[in-house]
DNA sequence: AAATCAATTCGATACTAATCGAATTGATTT
DNA sequence: AAATCAATTCGATTAGTATCGAATTGATTT
């Protein structure tokens, strides 16, 4: 019944959550435990419908029922609302659901238009987003914990565009390298970064 | 922007993250900010789309939008899921969902069904959950806080049906009496009983 | 000033889900 | 055994919404 990964499950939970009869049952079943009946009556709905949202709800792992003679009736599974709260709050979920997501997809997708076939750029893009990715992709071409000499910069950068200076200028002032002295080094990417370049 | 009452912000919450794209926006915004394009690319979805997705979260309140340039980048709203998360698990929250509903329709309901014009049972109903509701409303005619002798039960009780001794003794099964030394008296409705009968 | 760019809005389409009535199932009462 | 009852399932209809492409808007760059 659980074959669902932590996100599905929070998907399901919301979809179930989603609709306003629907949340006016988990208000009632708070009250008091309550028979199909009783709820469409209370509900203004017709029982078959109140059976189908209640199909959600188990699904959901929200509610549960007992056989009562041939009522059958329904509970709030007790702490059910308490766990996908505190899933909400911890600290891991909201990472996990995004981690399915492809995160390169724009670097790739700006590369894709800006790149000629031979890895040189067509042109140094103008956009801030655009350029950022860019300059993503070919700090990728320097190796962490090495200090280069600006000559060898020169020639590292020269492989993508031949204006090595603005290149040289705007990896500084993104912070993806620092200079000292006229020597240069790679700097390690910052929180709002992306994950390591897929070099394609 | 807030003129939702409690249980419609609740609804529009879960409406906003009953969708698998938008929990993902939601999972992707808590590790960086990012523009409208930025996402429509990790999302495999077109811009406009994602422009849809981003105003159902904005109403919700779970993000919001900043203009960089021509970007508009959006952010998680700090606190808006724990504040959420919180009322969830708030004690008076549930309650105030149901507030609404009316938890006497089926009573009501039973009571159509089971009366005849003069206010007398047609039958005393043999299903369970009839039965009660047919005690709930004719509890109502002992006040609480008298002592009954039997005689007089009795003369109330065949305003409703010539059965007395039925109607007594279910009265006592069901809790909504008790007896001792052939004296009566009112019980209290228990938790799980509805509100006061609303006399139709 | 013209061209470019990202975002939004709008209209159309496809998909999903809510609701109902009819038929069926399981259980209980007569 | 037959009749009654509550719940569920099923099929059809309707309402809602996700998605897209085209057009529009505001802003920036050339």
């Amino acid at each position: 019944m659980t074959d669902l990964t932590p996100d599905e499950q929070l998907l399901e939970f919301f979809k179930a959550l989603a609709d306003a009869n629907r949340l006016k049952i988990i208000g009632l079943l708070a009250q008091s435990d309550l028979s199909v009946e009783e709820l469409a009556a209370m509900l203004g709905l017709r029982p078959s419908t109140v059976s189908h949202h209640l199909m959600v709800l188990s699904l959901a792992n929200l509610v549960s029922a007992r056989a009562e003679s041939y009522y059958n009736v329904y509970t709030l599974k007790p702490g059910a609302l308490e766990g996908m709260a505190k899933t909400m709050l911890a600290q891991e979920t909201l990472p996990s659901i995004a981690a399915g997501v492809d995160t390169n997809a724009y670097d790739r997708k700006v590369l894709h238009d800006v790149l000629l076939p031979d890895g040189r750029l067509k042109i140094i893009p103008a956009q801030r987003k655009k350029l950022e990715a860019v300059l993503r992709h070919i700090v990728a071409a320097f190796e962490m914990d090495v200090r280069y000499p600006e000559k060898q910069v020169n020639e590292i950068l020269a492989q993508f565009h031949e204006d090595t200076a603005t290149l040289r200028r705007e990896l500084i002032g993104h912070k993806l390298m620092a200079r000292e002295a006229g020597i240069y080094w790679r700097l390690s990417d910052s929180a709002n970064s992306r994950a390591a370049d897929s070099g394609g």
